[in-house]
DNA sequence: TTTATCTATGCATTAATTTCATGGTTTGGC
DNA sequence: GCCAAACCATGAAATTAATGCATAGATAAA
């Protein structure tokens, strides 16, 4: 069996010229060295190197085995630098789940921070779930779940770090724009356009219809946040989305966001994680820089 | 340090997905399995795996090491299957020095079948040497030589594996062609295309014209066998090559070959190697196939 | 020929690995 | 909900392997 150590023996010999200089290069005995190579060579069953002299000349066997060690040791010692990495946190993988389908836009603001200050991190984002969110979580598909929905079972946390207000998008010239509330009953005639899941994930339908017993004349899919604002821009129908969502694209699509009932629907977003995860700095600190984005969104 | 013996363990552990069944696959107790592990993690500061249930998961260091290990061990086993095979005799490279021009082509008939034979050798054919062919046999820059002057001294073996007489060619149409034999007076008023090395090395210097104390007209040096017989069949000048070799070529270039004195010039190819390396295998059938040509060349 | 240098090897010592025995945890069947 | 089975962890003993020392043998240089 060659081991490790067999090829950093070659190569020492084959640095230092004589087994003695090897010896000392690996801080062991110059006899040593020869057993070693004595056992791997009555393993092998043939010589690694034969005596000219009193140097060594690597026989045939001998050269494939340094080859071997040329391609094989700095590959060794390119994951034990990346292990020591990972041990030290600084190194990793951040697999996120996005269980919000607005919220895409707020996830840019704390990944660009993060991918800065953890250049040895590699984020992936996932949209789809076999077994929903809590699922991916528990399965190791993902890392970090972000919802609106945490579910506070054993094994995961869930920590709150965005507050929005869903609230309802029409365009300037829409009947409803001038209202300061919007009823259920005032859906009644409107066409409603949400992200394609079940209703009952959408908060306007399980928060606001529903408990009102009213349903929409209505209702269509549409994948893209962008593309939703642009039809409800142009009249074809409204929306209910993040207040600060709305916001950002309220001037350009001449947009007019409204409280849904009295009190508005509050929501948060929140970051689930094994709680064997929660102590990894990378991870710490992707909450820390969501939870920033509180600030930054205000401000903006 | 990762060893050898940890990457087949995670992939033993990878396979069977217990630790247990992989102490059996690798003919160990689960109890060693476990220190080996738990020793590895200590030296890397981080978790292999982390338990979940009564299985063992992955962590983001251990994938490294599995991904290291998927790579490094066919690399491993590949090698040492090519050592049993040097082990054996049925692997390895044979560099041939060449200090015989016109050998070239009787090589050829030697390699041709030895290739067949031996698919495991790698062969080379050197032709320049910086110290001379022993000097390269000594400096193992070559592992066969192949010349007509052998030197018998101690630690290399020369075997005579050919014998030929080198003869003068001359055109059908030139005036030498119809003599019996040629005296070396009879080349004063030739001109002589000869390999460009130096006169001592030349048969027909040294044992032809300079015992006489005869020269010729004119010396050409031409590099290419081919090309100086077709200069020769040309008319335009003379040559000293190995009969053999011109009865392949005298038919379709007109050449006739003629004995050099009343004897001839008798010659005789040595294959040179170090006394190591006589028994090894693929060496000696080399030297076989190369006796055995003498039959091809005085049938065909 | 002598001396310095290098490798090989037997033997005693030291270190590492392996096993055994056992305890703790989780899973699944009853 | 309990019990048996399956699995991993661990301490201590036993085994095995690696290492160093001392030295012999061999070569090259002086």
């Amino acid at each position: 069996m060659i081991e490790r150590f067999h090829l950093q023996l070659l190569t020492a010999v084959d640095e230092c010229g004589t087994l003695t200089l090897a010896a000392d290069k690996l801080h062991l005995s110059q006899s040593a060295l020869s057993h070693s190579i004595k056992k791997l060579e009555q393993q092998l069953g043939t010589a690694v190197w034969e005596k000219d002299g009193r140097k060594l000349r690597l026989t045939q066997a001998g050269r494939q085995i340094l080859i071997l060690a040329k391609r094989l040791l700095p590959q060794f010692e390119h994951t034990e630098l990346l292990l020591t990495q990972i041990a030290k946190g600084q190194r990793g993988s951040l697999r996120i789940g996005m269980e919000c389908h607005p919220c895409y836009q707020w996830l840019l603001k704390v990944v660009s921070p993060f991918l800065e200050t953890w250049p040895g991190v590699e984020v992936d984002v996932k949209q789809e779930f076999q077994f929903g969110g809590m699922g991916a979580l528990f399965d190791y598909d993902i890392d970090v779940l972000v919802t609106p929905d945490p579910l506070f079972k054993s094994g995961v946390t869930f920590i709150p770090v965005f507050d929005f207000e869903q609230r309802l998008v029409v365009s300037q010239s829409h009947p409803l724009a001038t209202l300061q509330q919007i009823e259920p009953a005032d859906l009644q005639n409107q066409t409603l356009i949400t992200y394609p899941v079940e209703p009952q994930r959408l908060d306007i339908f399980s928060q606001f219809l529903a408990p009102a017993g009213c349903t929409v004349k209505r209702h269509r899919h549409i994948e893209a946040t962008e593309i939703m604002l642009q039809m409800v821009s142009a009249g074809r129908g409204v929306a209910a989305l993040p207040g600060w969502l709305v916001d950002t694209y309220a001037r350009s699509l001449k947009l007019v966001s409204l409280r849904l009932g009295t009190k508005g629907i509050m929501k948060h977003i929140y970051l689930g994680m094994r709680n064997n995860d929660v102590n990894i700095d990378y991870i710490a600190d992707f909450v820390r820089l969501a939870k920033q984005t509180e600030n930054q969104v205000d401000e903006g």
